[in-house]
DNA sequence: ATTATCTATAGATCTATAGATAATGC
DNA sequence: ATTATCTATAGATCTATAGATAATGC
């Protein structure tokens, strides 16, 4: 009874129009089907937010700006420059997993060619960036195959996408492990050498350790999700 | 002057909504936009196709049919699994890149959980089943990695539609290069050898020669583009 | 008194149809 | 005579605003 907090509607819509946006597409949902999920009137949705693009905003949001900071720290650690990489790809994809929302929409072309959604694709091209730099001290460092940096880095942002779209259609399985799993198998694709790749990812492990004493970043990496409440 | 061919502007409209659902998305591309990149007014659209569904309709067609006859037509060679799946991706792929269309939203959600558009599911349906079933033969024969046979699967489909998303926005690259590419590294990924991937790559490009020799199948997977008006 | 919701609706879309007109092929 | 286009428009959306009403917090 006493739920009609403002806190707790904004909250829930924005977790089902990451449902809607994942499964439709961003244009194809329309603030009447987020009101009907939520279980109010289309027009109540504006008290909350000033335009529909401010809620794909805030969800872009909440994905891509920790995901630099983690890229950016991963960088700052020590170890090989593959053992960084796996430790960035693990933290970020499990803080993924572990987030309240289905972010499966974010990324698409539709919106990050939205003109509303600019400012927001700024931060996604930064965030392809930094993977981008932890790559390409994989490269020099010998570690990865010498393809195109260009190509190898997409290709990487290709499989952690399908695998994030994948994980929200299931029901049972552990963020902690799935998690793993992906990014030893993009590593495993990308190392010079592939029998290393099991060396990597327990030397990674270890740099997950150090990053998730950092107190900066422990609240954003998890493995507590960010809010409480989580029926996603 | 004498282009005012019905097959002229059918092919146009084709090639045009195909890079308009890519950039904006299917629901997002209003069929006036489409008239307006062909030439026409929004209404002359419909003495083509009978609706917006249906152009997106034969896009999947064209994408998906010919897809499932070369995988199934791959499982029948000889050679070890694994060679039988690079073959067929590399196959593929490489149709993929010359058909003159951009085939980024066929399989996107608001795609494929459009209810009008509910038989060509089921076309991709299958082409993930015979996929899985070159993948599934690799691991049974001890080729590939033992994971989760479904994860593997989707592992695959991930890295062909972001690589193919991919070659939509470049100009400069050789068709039969990227699909030998592409194809190099999904396997690299999988095998339980990585090194072996350069022996099982001559392999496959022996049963691709195979293949093309195979008159049903020369027509659909090039190196001759279908493209000019002869398409349809 | 402030916050959150509601009804009603303006104004801008969007898809598809109807029916007239122009171009092309016998 | 047939095919392809056009203008005009119906009818169904969609986003966002205006202003009234209900709920909550001092």
């Amino acid at each position: 009874m006493a739920e009609h907090t403002s806190i707790h509607t904004r909250e829930q819509i924005l977790r089902v129009s990451s449902r809607l946006f994942t499964e439709r597409g961003y244009r194809a949902t329309s603030t009447r089907d987020i009101a009907e999920g939520v279980g109010i009137r289309q027009p109540s949705l504006f008290h909350h937010f000033s335009s529909k693009a401010e809620i794909m905003a805030e969800l872009q949001q909440v994905e891509f700006e920790p995901a630099v900071r983690i890229l950016d720290a991963a960088r700052s650690l020590g170890g090989s420059a593959s053992a960084r990489l796996f430790c960035a790809l693990f933290l970020d994809f499990r803080r993924l997993l572990l987030l309240p929302y289905d972010l499966g929409a974010t990324t698409t072309a539709e919106v990050l060619n939205e003109p509303a959604l600019a400012d927001q694709r700024l931060v996604w091209d930064r965030l392809l960036a930094a993977q981008g730099t932890l790559i390409t001290d994989g490269i020099s460092a010998g570690e990865l195959l010498d393809l195109d940096a260009d190509f190898t880095n997409r290709a990487v942002a290709w499989l952690i996408e399908g695998a994030y779209i994948d994980a929200s259609r299931r029901e049972d399985f552990d963020p902690t492990e799935f998690a793993d799993q992906v990014a030893s198998f993009s590593l495993r694709a990308l190392l010079v050498d592939g029998a290393r790749c099991d060396r990597v990812r327990t030397e990674a492990l270890g740099l997950v350790e150090e990053l998730e004493a950092a107190a900066h970043l422990s609240s954003e990496i998890g493995p507590d999700p960010p809010l409480a409440n989580d029926h996603r």
